[in-house]
DNA sequence: ATATCAACAGAACTTCATTCGGGGAATATG
DNA sequence: CATATTCCCCGAATGAAGTTCTGTTGATAT
């Protein structure tokens, strides 16, 4: 009898639950993050595990959700994208329009975030020049519930990437109060 | 004699040249930036293509620096991060102090832009707590430069992804004039 | 004290990445 | 106009890696 262990359909959201990561996951991830075409066997020499239980691990990792996914970094000027800006829009009813949801559909269109403050939405874009943000924002505000927009355009990018494994204990605790 | 077609050394920004990216490049780039972990047996499928001939293509890919590099993309919340937000930081003399610079040591800061407008600086940052996010700020602050921030908060994320492959050409010209 | 479960290592197997040799189309050269 | 040259591709072969399987160990629960 061959029994699945996938077959739980359930509640899987709350990723990594029933296991917290120890340290030797948070090595994986931290190794893979940078570079996830490492071998097995190159992992497991620097987590100290056999290649199967790195396999079993990251196999497990992936099925929480933990990595989310697999991808290529893309060089954005390579492909004619020059551009780069964050552009805080200003909705009236809130959040979620249904246009709004539509910009995933533009690969230009990066990040879509709700935030707090005086605007409601902070979209990161990325595109081949000024003209081209241009229309963009035409198309911005041709939606309805859209107020208004400030634009920062990006003059050079000193870092990007994405979610680390580390964290700095310092921070949440300890000398924060000086 | 064997030329090293590297030793350029000079200014490789942008990548790609010599070898403009056709239709098969973007097809290949736009599947490998969704799924990473696909085989080349499998891409020889969907571009028409033997697998040598997707991999030769990738290999320049890489080698040109379109690929920047392969990463496995970790989902915050399991790790133990909830908190998202963007830092606008307005910074005294200007951006690339030395100290701003380090803050890409910190795991907590994900990306950092030199951007128009009002404030100089954008950082994106994520770590678990607002005790964390006070933390950070307090030693943002103690940096020379730094004189005021603008922080927002991220409450919920609809899209967040990579450089992405497409282009959307409507955007740059056409009926942007109404 | 015994049963149960989770995690790992070593070996076997399978699939994939990678290299090699050759052919064809387009371009450059005489 | 004919002939090299170059680039890009394919099919086959090789090597390396991913993946599965089985047994063992240690810890926990009965």
């Amino acid at each position: 009898m061959d029994r699945e262990p996938e077959e739980t359909d359930d509640v899987r959201r709350n990723a990594g639950r029933g296991r917290a990561l120890d340290s030797l996951d948070r090595k994986i991830l931290g190794a893979l993050s940078e570079d996830a075409t490492r071998s097995y066997a190159d992992l497991s020499k620097e987590v100290g595990l056999s290649a199967p239980a790195v396999h079993e691990r990251v196999k497990r990792l992936r099925a929480t959700g933990v990595i989310k996914r697999t991808s290529a970094d893309l060089h954005g000027p390579s492909l004619g994208k020059d551009f780069l800006a964050f552009v805080h829009v200003e909705a009236a009813g809130w959040g979620k329009t249904e246009g709004i949801m539509a910009l995933g559909e533009l690969p230009e269109v990066e990040e879509v975030h709700a935030v707090t403050g005086d605007t409601g939405l902070i979209l990161k874009v990325r595109m081949d020049c000024p003209e081209a943000m241009e229309g963009f924002l035409w198309r911005l505000y041709d939606m309805p519930g859209v107020r208004g927009t400030r634009t920062y355009v990006v003059l050079s990018t000193h870092l990007e990437r994405g979610v680390q494994a580390g964290i700095t204990p310092d921070l949440s605790q300890g000398d924060n109060l000086k």
